[in-house]
DNA sequence: TAAGATAAGAGGGACAT
DNA sequence: ATGTCAGTCTTATCTTA
């Protein structure tokens, strides 16, 4: 059932129904949107009553896959009355329990992978990422699974860090903080996480593209071509320098792009240009300080 | 009201111990 | 492994034009 979910704003969240526990909730961000479920005739038109009806089952929760109600085969002699089970059946049972252990392995990992893949569909919707991102996630999502670095960590921070590292690879501008907020974490749960899969996985990521975040700032800000091209040039001039090493590139692109607002005529306050890139104004003026001091010649 | 200045604090990298 | 240090960025507040 797909809903606009209030709390996160996401015109194209599928909302869960879970008849279990009477919720509605928003598969984006968790919030339940309503904790009873009153009447189905609010909740379902006729048509979703007869595709409920045709399939049979209750729409499920990912979340209580196996209500919690699992048999674990133990290691016993004796059978259900006391009496001592011959070695066949044993031997039997033992590759049984071998089996199910198996089985169980099997499943957890399986079951975290379609959690996993079920937000990197949200997010993908969320942030329109292209097949070859969402490709390129799950293969690293995969990796991370398989070296054990999700446990401990929540499955979202490690999709989110891998949908970061593939947007890296494919220089697709797109900042931890961003991304931090499209999943609903901390920035800095996120760029740990970012981390421990760049480190652990041996991934190599290629620097930020300086004139793609100018490209990025300057459309958000709509900026035109004009202001754009004067700013990848002086971009381009600052990476010859070196000046550019250790910055926050969006704080550069916005340093860039609002001098050249400046030298072309077209007005555009601080606030503005620093929201656009995601810093704040003090990093602006500081970085506009900067390139006055170290690049004079762009005092005019 | 926009821009400039200043101060305190967070988080992470480099380097030494 | 742990601690220190310099540099970056953020948040908050005050001043200036």
């Amino acid at each position: 059932m797909i809903k606009k979910c209030s709390s996160c704003n996401n015109e194209r969240t599928t909302i869960i129904t879970d008849p279990e526990s009477a919720e509605i909730v928003c598969s984006n961000c968790g919030m339940v949107i309503s904790d009873k479920i009153e009447d189905n005739r609010v909740l379902f038109n006729d048509e979703q009553r007869n595709e409920r009806s045709r399939t049979g089952g209750t729409l499920s929760s990912l979340a209580s896959y196996d209500m919690g109600l699992s048999t674990i085969i133990g290691r016993t002699e004796k059978d259900s009355t006391g009496n001592k089970i011959d070695s066949e059946t044993l031997s039997t049972m033992k590759r049984l329990r071998t089996w199910d252990l198996r089985m169980r392995v099997y499943d957890s990992t399986s079951r975290n992978l379609i959690q996993a893949f079920n937000e990197l569909d949200i997010l993908k919707d969320k942030l329109a990422l292209s097949d070859v991102i969402a490709e390129k996630t799950a293969y690293i999502y995969r990796k991370a699974q398989e070296r054990g670095l999700v446990r401990g960590r929540s499955i979202s921070a490690i999709v989110d860090s891998a949908v970061y590292i593939a947007c890296r690879e494919l220089q697709i501008p797109k900042t931890l903080t961003e991304l931090a907020s499209a999943c609903n974490i901390r920035r800095k749960v996120l760029s740990r996480s970012c981390r421990i899969l760049i480190s652990e996985l041996d991934i190599k990521i290629p620097i930020i593209d300086p004139i793609k975040c100018i490209v990025k700032v300057a459309n958000k800000a709509s900026l035109n071509e004009k202001t754009k091209r004067q700013a990848a040039d002086v971009m381009d001039n600052l990476t010859k320098k070196e000046i550019s090493a250790g910055k926050n590139p969006m704080g550069l692109a916005a340093t860039v792009l609002y001098i050249s607002c400046l030298n072309t005529g077209v007005y555009i306050r601080q606030a503005d240009i620093a929201h656009a890139a995601g810093i704040t104004e003090v990093t602006l003026r500081n970085r506009i300080q900067d390139l006055k001091d170290r690049l004079p010649q762009l005092n005019n």
